[in-house]
DNA sequence: TTGACTCGCTTTGTATACATTTATTATACA
DNA sequence: TGTATAATAAATGTATACAAAGCGAGTCAA
C-alpha cells in the first residue's frame, strides 16, 4: 500500500503539472505536499528528483523544486522539433507495435473520445497525452521516447484549451483530431509506416495551428499601446 | 561542501557507469556506496532516482538500483536512431552555438586529444562523451538533448575499447576521429549546418564500423556448430 | 528615506532509527 | 536426495529529529 502511495503521488504530480493546475514556475512546498499525499518528506523528495530528471520540474539547491517553466525560446524549438520526433515515433510504432499495445491504444482512444464528448477538457488533455505516449511505447525506441516525453509535457500544457472548444470551429477541430487518432490507429494496426507518418504530420498541423495562437499571440495593435502610454510618456 | 559531495557522487557514478567500471545490470549497494562517498543513504537514494530517470540505472521496487542494461534489441535501435539524432543536433549546434560554448568545446577537444596520446583509454572515452554532450548543449534543444544523452550513455559504454587501439589500423582510426572532431568544430564555428551534418555522419560511420564488431560478433561457422552438436544429436 | 545589519522564522538538507520486504540458510519431511 | 518450509539475516523503504541555509521583518545609523 505504502508503495502505491509513492507511485500515485508521482503520477498525480505529473497530471497536475500537465493540467497546469500547478503552473509553470510555481514552487512546490515539500511539507504541504507530503501531508497532502500522506507520505513523509523523504519519499516525496525522491519523487521530486525523479520528476526533475524527467523534465517536469527543476530543483534548485537550497530553494526547493519548481514546476518546469515554458519560455518562448524553447517553445520555438518545440515547434521546430515536433514533426521530426512525432513522425519518427509514428513510423517505428507502425513497424514494431504489439497486439497488446494496440488493444490498449484503442481503449485509450475510446476513453479520450468519451471525455471530449462529456466536455471534460482536463481529462481530454490527459488522455490525449496518454494516447501519444502509448504510441511512443510502441516504437520501442528508448532514445526517441525520451525526446517524445519531454515534447509531450510542453505539448499537453500548451494544449490545455484545445479540448475546451469555444466555437463551432473549435468543436470541429476536436472532432477532426479524434478522427485522425482513429486513422492513426488503423495505420499502426496495418503496419503501414509511411501512412502513419502522413497522418501524424496532418495531426501535428491541426494541433500546431491551434497552439500557435497561444504562443505567438498577435501583438497589441500599435496604436492601442501608444494611446495607453501617451499620458505617461515623457 | 556537503552539497558538493552529492553532486560529486552523481557525477562519479555516471562516470563509473560510462567506463563500465560498474557493468550493465550490476546492482548498486546503498550502504556500501553511501559509505564510499561519505554521505548517508537518504541523499544517495535521491541521486539514484535522478540517475534512473536519466537512463543510467533502473530502480526496482524493494530490490534496489541496477546499472542500466544494454540488451541487443535496444542496440539495434541504437544503430538505427543515432544518425538521425546526431545529425539533427549537429545542424542545430552549428546554427545556435555561442562563443563561450565554442571555447569550451575546443578545450574539451584539446584534453581529449591529449588523453588519446597518453593512452588513457577510459579518460579518452569520457572526454569524447563530454565533447558530444557539449555539442548537444549548443543545439539548445532540450527535447533532442534528452535523446542524445541516452544515446551517449550506450555509445560511450559500447565504445570503451575504441580508444585502446590494438593495431596500427586502430590507431589510425583514433587519429581520424580526432581530425573529424576538429573539422566538426570548424563547421560549427563557421555556422555551416549542412557541413556539420556531413562531418557528423562521417564520424558516426567511423564509430559504427568499430562498434558493430562488438555488437554483432560473427556467428560461429555453421559446420563448427554441427560438428560440436553431432555427437549429441538425436 | 535609504541601506545595511541582526535576529528569528521558515524551508531545505542530512543522518539515523525503525518498519517492511526480500534473500539466505537451516531444518524437517517425503 | 530433493523439496518445502521456517528461521534468520540482509536489504530496502519510511518517518522523524536535527542541522544548515535562505528569507523577511524590524532596527538603527547615515
Amino acid at each position: 500500500m505504502a508503495k502505491l502511495k509513492k507511485a500515485k503521488c508521482a503520477a498525480d504530480l505529473r497530471a497536475r503539472i500537465l493540467r497546469q493546475e500547478l503552473a509553470p514556475g510555481c514552487d512546490l512546498d515539500e511539507v504541504r505536499l507530503a501531508a497532502e499525499y500522506g507520505i513523509s518528506r523523504t519519499p516525496l523528495r525522491e519523487v521530486f528528483h525523479r520528476l526533475a530528471a524527467e523534465g517536469f520540474m527543476r530543483i534548485e539547491e537550497n530553494r526547493g523544486a519548481k514546476v518546469a517553466s515554458m519560455d518562448l525560446p524553447v517553445l520555438r524549438v518545440f515547434f521546430q522539433t515536433a514533426p521530426l520526433v512525432y513522425s519518427s515515433i509514428a513510423r517505428q510504432a507502425a513497424e514494431n507495435r504489439t497486439g497488446i499495445q494496440l488493444a490498449r491504444l484503442k481503449e485509450t482512444q475510446l476513453a479520450f473520445a468519451k471525455a471530449t464528448r462529456t466536455g471534460d477538457a482536463a481529462q481530454s488533455g490527459l488522455l490525449n497525452h496518454a494516447f501519444h505516449e502509448q504510441i511512443g511505447e510502441m516504437a520501442q525506441n528508448p532514445y526517441l521516447f525520451a525526446a517524445l516525453m519531454r515534447m509531450l509535457i510542453d505539448h499537453t500544457r500548451l494544449g490545455q484549451t484545445f479540448f475546451a472548444p469555444q466555437s463551432p470551429e473549435d468543436e470541429a477541430r476536436v472532432k477532426k483530431a479524434i478522427e485522425q487518432h482513429d486513422a492513426m490507429i488503423s495505420a499502426i494496426e496495418g503496419q503501414e509506416p509511411s501512412l502513419a507518418i502522413d497522418l501524424t504530420l496532418q495531426h501535428w498541423e491541426l494541433s500546431r495551428d491551434q497552439l500557435e495562437k497561444f504562443v505567438r499571440p498577435d501583438p497589441l495593435p500599435i496604436d492601442v499601446i501608444s494611446m495607453k502610454d501617451r499620458p505617461r510618456a515623457i
